[in-house]
DNA sequence: CTGTTAGCGCCTTCAG
DNA sequence: CTGAAGGCGCTAACAG
């Protein structure tokens, strides 16, 4: 019905009075065949307009040439960015790539999980839900030996290599740049305390405040799920109590841009220099609030390098070594536009 | 090597003692299969785990139930939530989604067109490179009546299938609302002239302009690539000019943005409420400037469309007619945050 | 309603 | 270095 496209490997072998296996060895590059063949069968398919039948191919080795990748949304900058990276050298190593976005909930990842299983995806790679308990659903991958590779949101129950931030340096860091500006009382906005990213920058935090022996303040330390909601209820809290802080370390830009907004239409004023320091992606902070320091992260790295970890798992390089790569992070300081 | 999961249709053949090809009709639902069979099957086939081999069902049907999708850069917003439409109701269809990135440059999107061709995908969907002046490659999928479908950014020349916003209707709506606050020296900002998005706004613009009888200042009529860099460019043209205008309609949120950011850069004043109306659909645009008037259209709306128009298509529901769906576009008028 | 037969296009032993 | 033969798992005639 929809064979247009009709040249096999067997219509090059007959132009060419020779078997079938030699075109196929050929095209594949096999050792064992002359180079003079070799040349002969590229040519005469080049001629013919040969297209490889990915399908056949794959039926027969088991193998699809395609990785999976599990993200919570692709609409947040830096999961886009991470995509791309992992599109870029997926395709360049000749691999195709499924994406599948699980809404940061446990049900539509294990959806993901089914889907990319079904599709029989050579490797995974994925960024876990925000809103999941258990990950058992990973174990459909694991248990059958397909390379599961996560980055950025990775659970330690899971062994598997994993490409990470280092978030506790970003939290360390961000909490000194406060402190430097001359901030005591600063404010900790953390994701939900299951994900290590969220563990690690709180305490690189945390450190950076003993080693500067300042006290730490319970009450300054709230936990969030960092949605523009509980944004504005963390802006709240903090900004309207009797002793505000004087600076506040938000999880993310999300959270950052409430508060920003919240003071704003209160009135509020927060020396932007030193207000908010968050791990922060969106192209678009600069522009919101032109001082806003922000801690970095590329998501186009951190995706690479996992794709990067992947391939190797698959292409058996690594010895499926469980490995754990930790990539730097940047903190952004940006000129007051008032100085400029 | 990494058939653990060996079940296959005629392992539950074997275990019903019946023939293969009635299990695989069972499992497709087949019509003519009893109500008991198909039951005793699914049993089976649940109890021994099996998983079935999209693979060879692809290589016998030469169907892939994969559908290609090509947009510039999936980092922007607009096409991020686009995908995340075709993701959707693709997967409730039971098709896999590949995507890829042209980064809006014709070499590359004349590599996705082989990318998505080699992959053998049912059907493609696709916004155009801004950079393109040629799209031939795109007769790869139309020569071979694979269907296509183009959304947002379409090319005339090439007979498929489109998925619009209203631009025209945007551009005059637009319009209306800046005359409608009392401007007469109104700037537009427009993409590049080859693509029916940049030239139906315009035209809309002007319609507008001529209805409310408002003289149209040619020098006010800039051309653009609606970069960032070049939005300061045309900010320094408008803003500092011997007679700015007195509203803006900027081609889309970066441009609609460098020009804020340019104008408070500058200490020049613009009120926020008539000075720029663009085509926006950044989730953050209206923390940027919380009383922006922005024309809307929605990523995700536009994918769900197209994806429905193309799963029609494959499946023959509708008879390949090339259809243009025109889909509405908002108008959404902020309060000033100072009224507040 | 069900079984038989014959491939889809490619790769991979095994045998020269 | 090359050829012959068989099969990956599933489906679509064709025959009951």
């Amino acid at each position: 019905m929809k064979n247009e496209n009709n040249v096999t490997i067997h219509d090059i072998a007959k132009a060419l009075n020779i078997s079938g296996s030699t075109v196929s060895r050929a095209l594949n590059n096999n050792a064992r065949i002359s180079e003079k063949t070799k040349k002969a069968v590229k040519d005469m398919a080049k001629q013919l307009g040969y297209q490889p039948n990915a399908l056949a191919s794959n039926l027969r080795t088991s193998c699809t040439n395609t990785i999976g990748v599990i993200i919570p949304r692709i609409s947040r900058y830096f999961f886009s960015s991470a995509i791309t990276g992992i599109e870029e050298l997926a395709r360049e190593k000749g691999f195709n790539v499924i994406i599948c976005q699980s809404n940061d909930l446990e049900e539509r990842e294990s959806d993901c999980v089914q889907t990319l299983f079904a599709s029989r995806v050579d490797g995974v790679i994925s960024s876990v839900a925000l809103k999941a308990e258990n990950y058992d659903h990973y174990k459909t991958f694991t248990s059958r030996n397909i390379p599961l590779v996560f980055f950025d949101r990775v659970v330690d129950e899971l062994e598997t290599s994993k490409v990470v931030v280092d978030d506790f340096k970003g939290g360390f860091i961000a909490a000194e740049h406060l402190i430097s500006k001359g901030c005591k009382r600063i404010a900790h906005i953390s994701g939900p305390q299951h994900l290590n990213i969220y563990i690690n920058r709180l305490q690189g935090f945390l450190k950076a405040m003993r080693k500067h022996h300042i006290d730490i303040n319970e009450e300054l330390i709230i936990e969030s799920p960092l949605t523009r909601e509980d944004g504005l209820r963390c802006a709240k809290t903090l900004l309207e109590s009797d002793n505000p802080p004087d600076a506040i370390f938000a999880g993310n830009d999300t959270t950052a841009l409430s508060i920003i907004l919240y003071a704003k239409e209160k009135g509020i004023k927060i020396p932007e220099e030193v207000a908010v320091v968050g791990f922060s992606n969106e192209p678009f902070s600069e522009f919101l609030s032109p001082s806003l320091t922000t801690v970095e992260q590329s998501g186009f790295d951190v995706g690479t390098k996992a794709t990067e970890l992947l391939l190797d798992i698959i292409q058996n390089k690594t010895g499926n070594k469980q490995e754990t790569i930790v990539l730097p992070v940047n903190l952004i300081e940006r000129e007051s536009s008032d100085k400029k």
